[in-house]
This record gives C-alpha cells, sequence and structure tokens, in this order.
DNA sequence: TTATTGAACTTGTATTTACAAGTAATTTAA
DNA sequence: TTAAATTACTTGTAAATACAAGTTCAATAA
C-alpha cells in the first residue's frame, strides 16, 4: 500500500506528466521518426501495457488521440495500423507551413528580420489588454517550395518572457519547433479566416505574377498552452502550382 | 449476476449503440438545440451519472468527444462549461455550407437539379471501380447569404442504395441531414484542396461581378460510415462579403 | 472586518476486472 | 481435399474503485 503511494510521489516528482500524455508522445514520435511506417500493425494494447507498465485504459486513451489526430487507425480483433504523420493536414487544420509542406522541399527566406513593434490589433483578431502593453515581435518570411515563391507570411507574436527570440535564426525552422524546444509553447488550436484576393504590387513581385492574379489569404490566430499568449500571422498562397490540402 | 447480463442484452436488443455514444448524442443535441445554451454549466459528471444512468467513465467518454468537437470546455475543479455549437468550423473542417453558415441566412437555388450521370472522375480525386460502375448523382447548387450569392456547389454522389433520392427537394435543406435521416449515412471525415482562382464567365454570372474577380475554390471528397461511399464536392467562394472561417 | 482554514464540491488520472465482438489461423469433421 | 468449427488472439464497452488536484464558499481565527 504504502509502496504504491512512494512510487507514485517519485514519477510525479520526475514529471507530473500523465502516463497516458507519456505513452502518446512516445508513440507519436515513433511514427514521425518513421519507427513504425504506414501500414504497419502497432503492438497490441496488452503488449503496450506491458511495455510502458501501465493500463489498458490508459494505452487506450494515449491511442484515442493518435486516432483522433490521424496517425493510426484502429480495427477491432486485428490492431492498430499506423496510417502515418497525417500529412496534408498541414496549413489549414495544423500550424505552420513547414509542417504542411515538409522540410525537403522548403526554403525560407528572410524577408524581415524579428524586431519589436507596437500593435493594437492582429489581422482582424482583437487583442488583450495584456498582449497589447507587451508588444509583439514582428516577422516576415517568403517561402519557397521547389525554389518556387508560394507562401509569402507575416508572424506576430507577443513579446512575452522570450528570451534572445529576435536573434534566433528562422531560416529553414519551424517557428513552432523553436516555441516548443526553448520556451515550452505548445499550440492547442486556432481560428483562421480565409479568402481570395488580387495580388497586390508587393505580393506580384513576391511571388513573380502578373496583374490580377488570384491570391489565397489566410489570416490566423493560433491559441497556445500557454493562456492569453497567441501567435497571428498572415499568410499569402500562390496556388498555382500547389493548392492547400487539409483533412478533417 | 444473471440479471446484470439479461438487462444488458435487453438494452442491447434495443439498440446496439454504445451507451457513451446515446449520451453524447442526447448531450450534443441538447447544445444544438439550446438546451444549454453558451457559457452554461453542464451538469456535473457524477449528476450525469446517475441521470443517465451509466457510470463515470462513460459518461467522461462522451464529454471527451464533445471537447474534441468543440461544444464544451472542461476545467479542473469547476465543471463543463458549454462553448455552443460550433459555428465557424463550418466549412473548411465541416461539410456542408447550411452547417457553415446556419440555416437562417441561408437560401438555396437550384441550378441543377439531381440527376444520374456517368463518371470517371471527381475534381482530380480518383473513383474506385464500385463508384465508377454505380454512376453517380450530379447536382448543382447556388447559396445566397443574406441574400446575396456566395457559394456555387457541385456535388456528385456515388448512386448506390439511394431510392427516391433524386425526387427529394433540396432547397434550403443540408444535404447531409437528409443523408443521416433517411439512409443512416455519416460523415467519418474528408480530405480538401483550396486554391484561388479567377472567376470565369460562369462564375461572373452566379456571383454577379466583374472581370478578373478572385473566387475560392474547394475541392474536397468526403468519406462517410458506409466504406466506399464518398462524397466529392466542389464549392467557389465569393469571399468579398464572407471570409471563410474556421478553428482547429 | 479581514485573512485563513477547511469542507464539499468539481474534474483528472489510473487501476482492476469482466465480458462482448471482430479477425485469423488452426484444428476437426465431412 | 474441402468446408465448418474451434481457439486464440485482437480491440470495444462498461463497471467499480481510489485518490489527486483545482475551485468555491462557508466557518473560523486573527
Amino acid at each position: 500500500m504504502f509502496n504504491i503511494q512512494f512510487n507514485k510521489v517519485i514519477r510525479e516528482q520526475e514529471t507530473s506528466i500523465p502516463q497516458h500524455r507519456k505513452v502518446y508522445e512516445i508513440l507519436r514520435s515513433h511514427i514521425t521518426d518513421g519507427v513504425f511506417r504506414e501500414g504497419d500493425l502497432l503492438p497490441s494494447e496488452n503488449e503496450l501495457c506491458t511495455v510502458h507498465k501501465v493500463t489498458r485504459p490508459t494505452i487506450r486513451k494515449a491511442l484515442d488521440r493518435l486516432v483522433n489526430e490521424g496517425y493510426i487507425v484502429r480495427h477491432q480483433g486485428k490492431g492498430s495500423i499506423v496510417k502515418g504523420v497525417p500529412k496534408g493536414v498541414g496549413i489549414l487544420s495544423m500550424t505552420g507551413t513547414t509542417s504542411a509542406i515538409g522540410q525537403d522541399n522548403l526554403k525560407t527566406t528572410i524577408i524581415l528580420k524579428p524586431e519589436i513593434r507596437n500593435w493594437t490589433e492582429a489581422f482582424t483578431f482583437p487583442l488583450s489588454q495584456p498582449e497589447i502593453e507587451s508588444g509583439c515581435i514582428y516577422m516576415e518570411r517568403l517561402r519557397l517550395v521547389n525554389g518556387n515563391p508560394v507562401f509569402y507570411d507575416i508572424t506576430m507574436i507577443p513579446n512575452i518572457n522570450l528570451s534572445r527570440f529576435t536573434s534566433r535564426n528562422f531560416e529553414n525552422k519551424s517557428l513552432f519547433d523553436i516555441l516548443r524546444k526553448y520556451y515550452h509553447i505548445e499550440v492547442r488550436g486556432g481560428e483562421q479566416k480565409l479568402l481570395a484576393i488580387v495580388a497586390d504590387e508587393r505580393l506580384k513581385g513576391f511571388f513573380k505574377v502578373g496583374s490580377g492574379h488570384p491570391v489565397l489569404q489566410l489570416n490566423r490566430k493560433i491559441e497556445t498552452n500557454r493562456p492569453g499568449f497567441n501567435i497571428y500571422s498572415q499568410v499569402f498562397c500562390n496556388t498555382d502550382e500547389y493548392a492547400l490540402y487539409g483533412t478533417f
């Protein structure tokens, strides 16, 4: 009796992260890193139980999340089959262009290095008082897919507790990876507005297109695990070659 | 012992739908129908247990899904708070324009009544052999929001076991409600491609816009609970007045 | 009166147990 | 040899139990 208590305390000292979440993270990384590949059969729930030293409901909670996010499908009687990394989930239901396209074909040119600015509004999204007071980090980037300029995005982040942020290198790196790795900021969800516009002079220059060219515009507010810390971005896409793809 | 078994058998004769799903459906409909409104505190999990005569894990599974779909948020120590019907989830992560906009402001004009056609492809999505062989039901509609033409959509559905389908009335009604109600077909998920185009002659006429007007184009494949039965649709949106809105 | 404590709620996590139901391969009977 | 039945897996559902942890409010002590 006392032993169980004791072990629990020890475990929570180590992490305080719930078991089902840890199992989820492990399995997820095994899929993204290619340990499990598309079509593979995951170890059975009971096997996972013994490996991770938890019970079935805990394993199932981890698997539930993987199903929800599209990493696996489950079949009664057969097992859990890896669907792979939800590819196209990309820019519509995910957060960055990097995760949408994949790092290989994506090159990033910094149009405007991160700098600190004042703001009162972010792409039609209203700001909270703390957000306004802390100011924002402003950045402009052009993304090239296979050498062609496809995305032009403006990012605005509240300047709260982000030491050395403006001096980091964002070329060919995911902003969200950096936020996760160095600042423990994770994306929880968000909202977006989508519209079709005609390229203005600036966009015509970036995308190397003529007059009257249609461009897809995305305004988004991205919510994080840090309450009140939202990331705002405006993305313009030239969809001539690459349509935006998403699943739901 | 025997009694428990017995009750279970009876229950399953009645429905065969899992308890957590039934609770989910009830709570969901209570939110969509306005029994619970935005900001309301849902009955506590224990209260729901006694009301629905199930245990907490079952209730929690139902609530989990409501959280995932954005109907409620939960706060430890406080309770479950109703967020309302996920509005903007609309056209980007949901299925129809009706559910995106709401029935009130939406009027539908049938441009081309449902008719049976042959098909070999559906908006760049490849078709399976059974789908090709069964033919498709083809339909064109124009949707007006507050009197303005905003959506023009083409729908293609495999002609499998849909008796009296072509004679049904689709004006101001959700196609997906009809499929759910009369044919027990439910949407499971789907994929979509998004791009910005310039309005052609036909679209210029529908949307009453001039030359060079940008239009948002959506090609989507919608998967259902009936294996191999997919709905294909192509939606054109005039985003001048109404930007597409979505959450993730 | 004001700050603090504590009790009574709420949801969050986790285990244990049991059986239902689908799948696949093996064994058995024709 | 072939078809049917068995068995040994798999995931799906559900209950009963326990405690952790956050919230709220009323009772208590300063």
